[in-house]
RNA sequence: GGCCCGUUCGUCUAGCGGUUAGGACAUCGCCCUCUCACGGCGAAGAUCAUGGGUUCGAAUCCCGUACGGGCUACCA
């Protein structure tokens, strides 16, 4: 690697941080990591319409949430600052005369609807619809008095005569080269004095000393625009990568449409950002071909380059699910309890304070639900029953497995047994319930299934001993009694 | 129109001249088991987009074609 690796992600806050950002995100930070490099954080915000700084709040927010820190950038500063394009106009007017004296940007004073209809025509005409150089033509001297006169100009880049073919570095793609020819004398400052996306990002990429521009494969056709920039600023040229784009299962670039597509809406909907970024990482690069799982920690030593696949990548939410799930089991209980609780709270299970009033329970219940649970929204409809004086028994349960026969004695007998217990636990529970099948003359199965449904209303809940333990003794008890008064047999 | 990029199981991918084309998710069986889930084992699933080359030998290298995508803006 080249000296000191510095990279950068660049959003715009015109909107929230989508997945496909936050992996371009996620793979400039593990690569400067990797490398002991700078991870740049810049908000490129020039789009005044669209821009806000509620915005960047949320990008930042989510790229928090995500885990990635930055090294420089909003919020933490850095040598290269401001870290807002904003405000960093200077820098591009500074930029801009040094193009205007080495004689590689030049004022162009065609109106904008002089160049539409002429590119309206052209391309009718089926010719190039590039920039026809009028203004290149012009005498400089005349053009600067025209300039000081005050007459309304843009800046354009002078595509060198005679430039060769431009070839682009690229770490995924290999080299890539676009013919000099078909560049046409794009804009580099428009009339109202502001940069163009191609000139500001070549300014501030230049000036914060970018060595490796890693950002999504929509740039790429940009890409020997902006190195004609560099060499007109006599600075040298960075690497790139360009990752392909992320796809919906319809092989449509990802949108709404396709469900979540916010890290914002991810965390809403239970993911761990942990799981989204081991899920977000290997879409479109792999460690080995072998390994899924691999954490943040094991992404900041071993993230490189040239395993970043060229092909687009459909998002497999399913796959996501997955994932998350593996993350979720692997979280310590104590951990878990903690972080499960915020979710019942928005359910209205559980309040502020519980948690400390009775963390053993909390702990306890943890493992029973973390291998069931494939986000942290299926979680409170799982414990629901926990929560609550009166279980609501679901219809369907209770005609196939309370209407059944000898539902009623079972139940009976069951709360007869577990009245007597002394000390109330799962493995206490157990034994207790374990002896029943014999004397009533049943199968354990059948014992089981008319005691789940009487204490957690439903056929398919947490394991039934664990269940009743934490239950407690009134309520498992009351709940088996009016199970049996509902009971026809 | 021009210029670029991409194409391996349904999906994410491994592969970088010689492999029975490997793994993961999803699917389907079986096992474990108080239900569900977890876990374990196994199955099915890819004429490597396509047509030509190069080579003793091509998913891998070259060219064309098709399909998809990007850029070609005083958007980013």
């Amino acid at each position: 690697m080249p000296d000191p690796v510095r990279v950068r992600f660049a959003p715009s806050p015109t909107g929230a941080l989508h997945v496909g950002g936050a992996r371009t995100a996620v793979y400039n930070w593990a690569f400067a990591r990797r490398h002991g490099g700078v991870f740049v954080l810049r908000i490129d915000d020039t789009d005044p319409g669209r821009s806000t700084t509620e915005n960047t709040a949320q990008i930042l927010r989510s790229l928090e949430w995500l885990g990635l820190d930055w090294d420089e950038g909003p919020e933490v500063g850095g040598p290269f600052g401001p870290y807002f394009q904003t405000q960093r106009s200077g820098n591009y007017a500074t930029a801009l005369e040094r193009m205007k004296a080495n004689g590689t940007a030049y004022p162009c004073f065609c109106s904008m609807e002089h160049l539409e209809s002429r590119r309206a025509v052209a391309r009718a005409a089926g010719g190039d619809p590039g920039y026809d150089r009028t203004c290149r033509r012009l005498d400089p001297a005349d053009a600067a008095q025209r300039v000081e006169a005050g007459e309304p100009h843009v800046w354009r880049l002078a595509v060198p005569a005679g430039r060769g073919d431009i070839v682009v570095r690229d770490a995924v793609r290999g080299e890539t080269v676009f013919p000099a020819e078909a560049m046409d004398d794009f804009i580099l400052v428009r009339g109202d004095g502001t940069p163009t996306y191609n000139f500001a990002t070549v300014v501030d990429d230049a000036d914060m000393q970018i060595s490796h521009i890693i950002r999504g494969d929509d740039h790429l056709s940009n890409t020997p625009r902006q190195i004609l920039v560099y060499e007109a600023l006599g600075r040298p040229v960075p690497l790139f990568a360009h990752l392909s784009m992320i796809w919906g299962a319809d092989g449509k670039k990802l949108s709404k449409r396709h469900g979540a597509t916010s890290v914002e809406a991810f965390r809403e909907e239970g993911y761990l950002p942990e799981a989204l970024l081991n899920y977000l990482a290997l879409l479109g690069w792999s460690l080995d071909g072998e390994t899924t799982i691999v954490p943040a920690e094991v992404l900041k030593r071993q993230f490189s380059l040239d395993r970043i696949s060229k092909s687009p990548a459909v998002f497999d939410f399913e796959k996501l699910d997955w994932m998350n799930g593996v993350y979720i089991r692997d979280v310590p209980p104590e951990t878990f309890a903690a972080r499960m609780v915020p979710w019942l709270e928005a359910a209205g299970l559980a309040n502020p304070g519980d948690l400390e009033a009775r963390p053993e329970w909390y702990v306890a219940l943890a493992p029973l639900v973390r291998e069931r649970a494939k986000r942290m929204t299926d979680i409170a409809p799982m414990v629901a029953f926990l929560f609550t004086d009166h279980v609501a028994l679901e219809p369907s349960a209770t005609s196939r497995v309370l209407g059944r026969e000898g539902a009623g004695r079972v139940l009976a007998a069951a709360h007869d047994a577990l009245s007597s217990l002394k000390t109330w636990t799962a493995a206490t529970v157990e034994e207790t319930l374990r002896t029943l099948p014999e004397s009533l003359q049943t199968k354990a199965k059948t014992v089981f299934q008319v005691a789940r449904v009487a204490v957690t209303g439903s056929m398919v809940s947490l394991p039934l001993f664990e269940s009743i333990a934490l239950l407690g003794r009134e309520r498992t008890l009351a709940r088996l009694e009016v199970a049996r008064s509902a009971t026809t047999h």
